[in-house]
DNA sequence: ATAAGGATAAATATATTCTTTATCCTTGAA
DNA sequence: TTCAAGGATAAAGAATATATTTATCCTTAT
């Protein structure tokens, strides 16, 4: 009734001798040197007797380990196969459907500091990414209005919809008269956007803050706003769109509210997240949700701000 | 690089479909079925599907890992080959080489109950027990004056020195003039005992407490002390020995002291323990000699105030 | 000499892992 | 149906184990 005890120092020990030094070893399994030592100290003080040598340029097994040695790495070799059979490597996948607008804009930036700061998480937003997707739910979706759907659902941050523009456009409208101003200027409208969330376009802008012009629903239309972004620092035109989408671009000076924050409105929905709720006993996707929900709250309050001030 | 872990959870897995209940693999682990179930249920948690399902009597493999299963199985087996080869089992080996009469008097009837509190732990003293001796140095070493032969030892107890004799005996010097009590009761030698202690023998004894008798050198001897203990309890004669030794007896009432504990004298040296370093890093020794230390100190007070009385 | 790479020690902080206790559920017997 | 037995589970606190950090030592190249 032997006790098979010490897996860890076990699966240590196996590493450093193939890897063939401690620091590769630990590396391989995103632990200190220091660590992994620890681990095979600790098997090395229960048998009483030194399982590796160290020496000059990493380490080597001692003659006493030997004879274990090529049990030791089948054991390891089968359990790695079970590893892949159990799926394990998807525990580290994220998979998020999630509105295209937001996903470009909002989430694609922020995610590239999350993924540097959680180096082993994978992710593939709407079906491109770091891994393929997969059959069946996303373990995410983001989007407006899931509350009917179902069960439990996220708040991520509501939107403020206003006017931009170049800076070259913006400033073509100094000295115009206020209520006409837009006269002659394109409109960029974008279909999707409206369409999803319920909220306004052009023409129902111009209504609510007593603009005139004519030809309210002419101009170029876009699918996604990021199209419309590109043609709008093109100063091909004015467009309508969530500041969330643009905060940056309007932090860094590239694009202007050319009517301030008054002339605009919140969403009517805010985006919102509905988890998989069996994909959240996965650490890695709870510790995603955590970073998610914060993120949007901050957002939240920069809009806020930004909207006051 | 999809990394290995939850070992042990792999390991709580692998036991429980083989011994087919939560319990019987607990039990082999030597841990509560509930450890054993959260262990189960972190890589559940972790992967996001069940593994095993709990049923009316006992678990069984759910479709997911059958797939896996064989593979699981190989490697324990690999890593139990590993943990032969390795001899993890000499870890919870005590190998012991002890002063006889100390051995089979002070320390067998104690051992019998921390074998009770640690089934795990297997013993073999001077040569014979739980498991065959073996090759090269005892883990601990125990007798008198090892100070000399090199580096960390640990006093146990000292002994008394005294005469003690059947109660059957002890009678018959009712009403005999002190000094001469002993006059033609018989005398029981032990030869390896003094000799080893370097201790006092009949006739200092006598010599010390001023008595007096014919044939001091004369009687029965005995190589070891348990063998002239059954002579005493036979009414055989008397016996000068170590108090802690029989103290159980004495204790019980099955023997007696007849000159009360004035008559007697501390021994020389106290017996001592020496320990292989490179042993105690083993949990189990560490473990044993702290409790033999206890053991010791419980003893050394016991004959204080026995002796005192 | 003097870095550079690797291993280790000590101390602290953090996580995991276990036990305990109580409850739930299924099964088989009264 | 009711009850007891066997097994699994939940929750919480206690006990361990495990990891990081920082500084130091050693060997080997430059």
């Amino acid at each position: 009734m032997t006790q098979l005890t010490h897996l860890r120092s076990l699966q240590a020990l196996e590493l450093a001798i193939r890897k063939g030094s401690l620091k590769a070893a630990a590396a391989a399994l995103s632990i200190t040197p220091a660590a992994l030592g620890q681990r095979i100290k600790a098997l090395e003080d229960y048998l009483g007797y030194e399982l590796i040598s160290r020496g000059r340029s990493g380490v080597r097994p001692t003659s006493e380990v030997k004879p274990a040695l090529a049990h030791l790495t089948a054991a390891f070799r089968e359990l790695e196969t079970v590893t892949r059979l159990l799926d394990f490597q998807r525990v580290d996948e994220i998979h998020i459907t999630a509105h295209t607008d937001w996903a470009q804009l909002w989430l694609a930036p922020r995610l590239e500091v999350y993924k540097q700061a959680n180096p082993n998480t994978l992710f593939c937003v709407n079906g491109v990414g770091d891994v393929p997707a997969r059959i069946g739910d996303a373990d995410c979706d983001v989007g407006f209005g899931l509350s009917g759907k179902g069960d439990e659902v996220d708040m991520l941050h509501r939107d403020y919809l206003l006017p931009v523009a170049s800076t070259e456009n913006a400033a073509r409208l100094e000295g115009l008269p206020h209520d006409t101003a837009l006269e002659g200027f394109p409109l960029l409208h974008i279909d999707a956007y409206t369409a999803q969330s319920g909220d306004i376009g052009w023409p129902e802008w111009f209504q609510q803050f007593g603009h005139r012009r004519t030809g309210l629903s002419r101009g170029v239309r876009y699918q996604w706003v990021l199209q419309a972004m590109e043609a709008v620092r093109a100063d091909a035109g004015f467009m309508l769109c969530g500041l969330s989408l643009v905060h940056a671009e309007v932090a860094r000076g590239s694009l202007l509210m050319p009517f301030g924050t008054q002339e605009g409105c919140w969403a009517k929905h805010p985006f919102e997240a509905r988890f998989r709720p069996v994909s959240l006993k996965r650490s890695a996707l709870a510790h995603f949700r955590d970073w998610l929900l914060a993120e949007a709250r901050a957002t939240d309050e920069a809009l806020s701000r930004t909207v006051e001030s």
